[in-house]
DNA sequence: ATACAATCTGTAGCAGCTACAGATACAAGT
DNA sequence: ACTTGTATCTGTAGCTGCTACAGATTGTAT
């Protein structure tokens, strides 16, 4: 009989252990297929192995920096060819960098308006309240707070 | 019998014309109980008037302005009472800002972990990818890259 | 033998919509 | 009266990216 520490590969929990990735979401992972089915125990437990380690590594890492997981599928497929295409790479990195930007600018954009609205706001020599009105009022209105 | 014009009130189409929000998003929003059940037809329809444009325009201020349904559902009671209450409305906004600023830090260090990537790949002249590196490696190297 | 931990499958839930299908309702044209 | 075409109705399923169960096994230690 094997005891648990001259076996032969990783189980899930060591697996999600050295990554840092939850259970659940490795199984997840492999519904989606993005892990590839692993080696089963006579028990039907699951058996990895480092390559499995480097590619959950390899997704965390990537969902960390925001890529999508159809993005991550992608980025996967270029870098499991023979020959790691990494134009394609820097590719995808800078469109979701623009994606990015993209996030950045309009959470800017949020951020001034409520902070003008806020700003606006102090309790007590009020009739009205501005954060209602602006709340209440048409998209010019608001439009003319956030860009104040 | 009645005619279009001459009628007393607001169709969920009409309503939604005059909010610009979707029709399917109006019924889901009658659902979670963001909007009152209205008056309906004796067909069933639904019939809305003046206080839904102004409630349902309230809403989607909020959304854009990136409040949860949850927070709008505060707000809104916030907004219900017959004495406004601001202070609890403007509390409501700087915690949010603070939560927008959050996701905006977060979201540059993304952007700088990002560009430095994308930076580091000059294909070509390169025998490893830099981008699979980085996205290979464990969480020291990221964070060395990120800081970079 | 028994307790206990780890794993298994399958399903449902979260946000915040959006998109159907199939059934009615209603206005207008002939 | 009949047909056409649009609007609306309900109910359900899908999206992303997990997370959280329940209830059944498996494996290990005592």
């Amino acid at each position: 009989m094997r005891k648990k520490n001259d076996r032969l590969g990783l189980q899930i929990g060591d697996l999600a252990q050295q990554t840092s990735v939850n259970i659940e979401t490795i199984r997840y992972y492999e519904r989606r297929h993005l892990m590839p089915e692993p080696a089963r125990t006579p028990g039907r437990r699951r058996v990895y192995d480092g390559t499995h380690v480097r590619r959950l590594t390899f997704i965390r890492r990537s969902r960390e920096l925001g890529f999508s997981l159809a993005d991550v599928r992608l980025l996967l497929e270029l870098a499991d060819k023979e020959r790691i295409d990494c134009c394609a790479m820097k590719d995808m990195t800078t469109r979701h960098l623009a994606d990015i930007r993209g996030k950045i600018a309009s959470l800017r954009r949020l951020e001034r308006a409520l902070k003008t609205m806020s700003d606006a706001c102090n309790p007590g020599d009020q009739v009205s309240c501005p954060i209602f009105d602006a709340l209440s009022a048409g998209a010019d209105t608001l439009e003319r707070i956030a860009l104040t």
